[in-house]
DNA sequence: CTGTTAGCGCATTCAC
DNA sequence: GTGAATGCGCTAACAG
């Protein structure tokens, strides 16, 4: 049986107008506590379920926010969006999401289709691939606000939220530097992101600081992929008489890195330690050593919700703000086959 | 700049009616090729943007399936979110993604939500928490299709997609064995859940099928999260001289059980082999000798969402279905610390 | 405080 | 094939 009750049907069943019904609906402060509790009364009585849908076209806005990651498993953007949905329930939204697999084709498709649906506003990471900004342009045209988290954007007039990746890069290096590692590598990934240029930007301060060289063939930049750590990986000790420690700017190639290793059953000259992205629960398992540099993910996504939250309910457009995080350095004993950050 | 840009300002624009550009949008095969491309073309240069919000309230049904999950940054969650969103993608949908937190109240705002938003459908896993279903009534009286996945539900009615829970329960029990062990415990779920109760019923087939008792000290049921995984297997030694294997329920409480053994350095008679489920790339890192069992999240999503698909497409109720899909125990070397399913 | 009126933007009847 | 009229369900402006 479908539900068709409009607030007319309940307005016409006590005979009081529609608007006074919606009026009580909403809470108003301009009706009787009597005629509202009458209608409230009648209204879970019919079973009456507002339609967001007509309110919102009215009203025009939505209680819907569009969120686009890269990819929804990764547990940094898990854990993010759970941190997203966690204030947009507080304050009665809904999150749309969306992944652009790293494909700017799709992320201009979801870019057009939450505009389309009118989302309250935007949070983004934008993909790999995406170099300039014209697909952003229904957001635009539609006075959508936008924040980016995770990966910055050098388009000016919206606020963002970051980790402090040179900070992270300078201590992951610098915790292998303690452990007595000498000859650092680095898994890098594209350049042209601004994360994995500030994660190497830490990597070699952490070496000048300690009076290390900085040699390019221990530095391998690729897409962070499954694929590339082990290819890495296998590059760096075929190009490298000693190798100590591997500093990898994110957990996928870090992981991949070491399967590689433990397959081959390589024992090098001295523990590797290899450092990478990831707050999973279960990396603490890999080994006891382990040591990890925590994203902030979950914390991550509450501050971008909020920062969004602020500027869709601002009348006036309101000064962007950046906030960047703090990573999370937890150190452990030794150093073999580090799996952290 | 506000993008104000509707059907009127087009069909005024080209002096044509608004119904006309309306079904020229919609690619009507009652509007002339011509006018057709006049009005796409002006469209294109006006910059108009359908507005879905007032489209979907005029044909009464929207483009948006809610997705119900406990926790979203839960690994089996996200890639199965990952499985909706690819097939939503496809087929043009969005998907409102919810956590329940496994609290009914939580389930109980978010169907009501789901609902005043009028999805075109929902799919859930139940809250552990959830022993009856008023609070779907919504739902229904909204005539919104809805499909279970991963955790079932006793109501008929509705279309569900399953792991074998038995037959996982059974394939790792047995793996145990073959493995050596004779005194194999379980940590369980609330037996309110079928999943638990059906691992658990596989649990005890193996064990017969091998003829080996099921001893009632061997099984614990908690809710298994963090703390009850460490309290368990504490539980399960104090209660017990030996104690060769564990199988537990989840990923969860069986990576507690194995961090509480290790910080404890707990050494026990014979080696323990703790099963759990997770499907997380990392986890082939714990231990050489990891044997998982991997739950098929992103294919469940796949299937679940094609399901109610289905549904949302056909004119007339159809018939249920339920789909279960097997599990896929990858078996590795020795038995020690494994975390699997 | 409550009722009246008038749309939000679109899609779907009907006519012609 | 196209135009004119109507209303999806709700809220906001204005009266009273």
């Amino acid at each position: 049986m479908k539900n068709k009750v409009t607030i007319h049907d309940i307005s016409r069943a006590l005979k009081i107008d529609s608007s006074t019904v919606s009026r009580a609906l909403n809470n108003s402060s301009r009706v009787t506590e009597k005629t509202k509790e009458k209608i409230l009364k009648k209204a879970k009585e019919l079973g009456y379920q507002r339609n967001l849908l007509a309110s919102n076209l009215r009203k025009n806005k939505t209680n819907t926010i569009g969120v686009i990651v890269p990819r929804i498993s990764r547990h940094f953007f898990s854990s993010l969006i759970a941190g997203i949905e966690e204030t947009a329930y507080n304050t009665d939204y809904n999150i749309i999401i969306c992944q652009s697999l790293e494909l700017l084709e799709r992320e201009t498709n979801i870019v057009a289709s939450l505009a389309a649906n009118r989302v309250a506003g935007v949070l983004m990471s934008i993909s790999m691939e995406t170099k300039n900004y014209d697909h952003l342009i229904p957001l635009q045209n539609g006075n959508i606000p936008l924040v980016f988290f995770d990966r910055q954007c050098n388009i000016s007039g919206h606020s963002t939220v970051l980790i402090d990746d040179y900070q992270a890069g300078f201590d992951a290096t610098e915790h292998l530097i303690q452990q007595g590692c000498k000859s650092i590598a680095h898994l890098s990934g594209p350049q042209s992101l601004e994360i994995y240029k500030n994660r190497y930007k830490g990597y070699k301060a952490a070496l000048e600081k300690h009076g290390l060289d900085v040699d390019p063939k221990l530095v391998i930049s690729s897409e962070l992929m499954e694929k590339d750590g082990a290819e890495s990986i296998e590059q760096l000790l075929e190009k490298n008489k000693q190798l100590d420690g591997v500093f990898s700017a994110n957990d996928i190639a870090a992981i991949s890195a070491i399967k590689h290793l433990k397959k081959k059953g390589i024992e090098v000259p001295k523990d590797i330690a290899i450092v990478g992205f990831s707050n999973e629960p279960i990396s603490e398992l890999i080994e006891p050593s382990l040591s990890t540099i925590d994203q902030p993910g979950f914390e991550m996504g509450k501050m971008a919700a909020n920062l969004l939250l602020k500027q869709i309910n601002s009348a006036v457009p309101i000064e962007n703000e950046t906030i960047i995080l703090k990573p999370n350095l937890i150190k452990r004993n030794s150093c073999k086959y580090q799996v952290s950050i």
